[in-house]
RNA sequence: GGAAGGAUGGCUGAGCGGUUGAAAGCACCGGUCUUGAAAACCGGCAAAGGGGCAACUCUUUCCUGGGUUCGAAUCCCAGUCCUUCCGCCA
């Protein structure tokens, strides 16, 4: 959501931002109806104020003047009704604008229709040699007997699958090692949300009203969490927060479900997009001044993860027409996969300043002054895709898996995953 | 699924149809005191929006939407949400 006022005071800058977006400009049109509701609501104030005044004095009346007086009043209220009503109807167009448009992008963001124009940032470790030809995660997962396409197919459909045995210990070991290197070592704290959440969540971190294509919705009409930021940030809906409180840091490791409605045909093979998968979320909520800082330090957290798996990886900076809607700025990170020879992203961290707070109405108190809190949301990671990084780096010429180090103490006694 | 109760400021919680934007307490901010802190005491403290260079002023908001009324936090209707009890159940 955008401040109106931000739009009033510089209604270029405002389509500038846009315009980096490949959007329309907007500003004159909402403008212009921020003027006709201004007007009208003048109007209606001053009857409203006049009404007041005449009310005030009606029990000094006698009967006659009385009966003058409430024809008057019904007179003036079937006036102000009549404005209203306009107002009203203005109002509606300007939220179905302003919360249709996405964040603009922030000053250091390239400029670029997709991602070929994002910038790379860092490229950390060297891409790993082997001496035989890397297969991929799922020829790996399926000869081991651990990764079950076949019968996920029958049993949910497309874009499911079963992680079976040592790969859902090692699933499982991903996850335990994310949270207690953020809890531990980050100062994350950590919670298990709620899965489903109602509109007024999905609305607060701008999934809603644009993308509900993507998700799933249940016959309650709650929503199938996409990603734990929706209901770690959503803590703060509707709330106000002291500004010394701040920053709050919250992890989750949750299942994501994501319809992908979008990806026909991309990444059918494989668990690299699936309509399940798990993740391991981190979201900040900093005050105006912290959430540049901050969006460096998750980026950091997220970064460490792979640091200590050993695995290689670079960092790129989105551009402006790959970014998601809500995000000023986003990091993605991208870990080397060897069986597909190529890079993936396997996390995104985005400062999302104060666009999903005003959606959420999430505020902190400063200065005896309400401000808007900033969000910021990272994966740290995403565990799905870290165990096919896992498995295609830690592969061996037999298609047996070495378990890296930092994971060994989550694995009970298994060092190499084989086949029995 | 059945029954009952409730929704008021950051929080708790008062509130006969007419200066109630709303008592009180807590929290928070400023001050006095103190070597410092705490305590105590004094003062301040809702939000959103309109108009004005400004001091200031006006309007709206007591879950939401309708209605009754000259006038609604207060009365009526509908909806949403929450809580409790019973039943079922992990």
């Amino acid at each position: 959501m955008h401040d109106l006022n931000f739009i009033r005071e510089n209604p270029n800058l405002f389509d500038l931002g846009l315009k980096k977006r490949f959007l329309e400009p907007q500003s004159q049109i909402i403008l212009d109806l921020d003027l006709k509701k201004r007007d009208l609501l003048t109007k209606s104030q001053d009857l409203r104020s006049e009404r007041k005044n005449l009310s005030a004095s009606f029990s000094q009346l006698n009967d006659e003047d009385k009966a003058v007086l409430q024809k008057k009043v019904q007179d003036i209220k079937n006036d102000i009704d009549q404005y209203e009503n306009e107002i009203s109807k203005i109002d509606s167009q300007l939220k179905d604008i302003l919360s249709s448009l996405p964040n603009l992008p922030h000053a250091d963001v390239p400029i670029g229709e997709d991602e070929k124009s994002n910038i790379i940032i860092k490229k950390m470790g060297n891409i790993p040699t082997f001496s035989f030809k890397p297969k991929p995660h799922y020829e790996l997962g399926e000869e081991l007997g651990m990764l079950d396409f076949d019968q996920a197919g029958k049993v949910s459909g497309t874009r499911f699958v079963y992680v079976k045995n040592h790969l859902a210990r090692l699933e499982r070991a991903i996850a335990n090692f994310m949270l207690d290197k953020h809890t531990s070592d980050f100062g994350y704290m950590e919670i298990i949300p709620p899965n489903l959440v109602r509109d007024a969540a999905a609305y607060g971190t701008g999934q809603l009203p644009k993308f509900s294509d993507d998700l799933f919705k249940t016959n309650t009409d709650h929503w199938l969490i996409p990603t734990a930021e929706v209901p770690l940030t959503n803590l703060f809906l509707d709330t106000i927060v002291l500004d010394k409180t701040l920053p709050q840091r919250y992890t989750a490791w949750t299942p994501c479900y994501r319809s992908e409605a979008g990806a026909a045909g991309r990444d059918t093979r494989g668990m690299i997009r699936q309509h399940q998968f798990s993740k391991v979320e981190l979201v900040s909520i900093t005050n105006e001044e912290d959430s540049e800082k901050e969006l460096e330090r998750m980026l950091n957290c997220a970064t460490s993860i792979l640091d200590d798996l050993k695995i290689s990886y670079q960092v790129m900076l989105l551009s402006s027409g790959d970014m998601g809607f809500s995000a000023e700025k986003t990091y993605d990170i991208e870990v080397w996969l060897p069986g597909e020879g190529k890079y993936r992203e396997i996390s995104s961290c985005s400062n999302c300043r104060s666009f999903q707070a005003r959606r959420m109405n999430a505020r902190y108190k400063s200065d005896e002054q309400n401000k808007f809190v900033h969000t910021l949301n990272g994966s740290g990671l995403a565990v799905g895709r870290t165990l096919i990084a896992v498995l295609e780096n830690y592969q061996n010429e037999d298609g047996s898996i070495t378990v890296p180090d930092v994971l060994l103490p989550y694995m009970g006694d298994i060092k190499v995953i084989k086949k029995f």
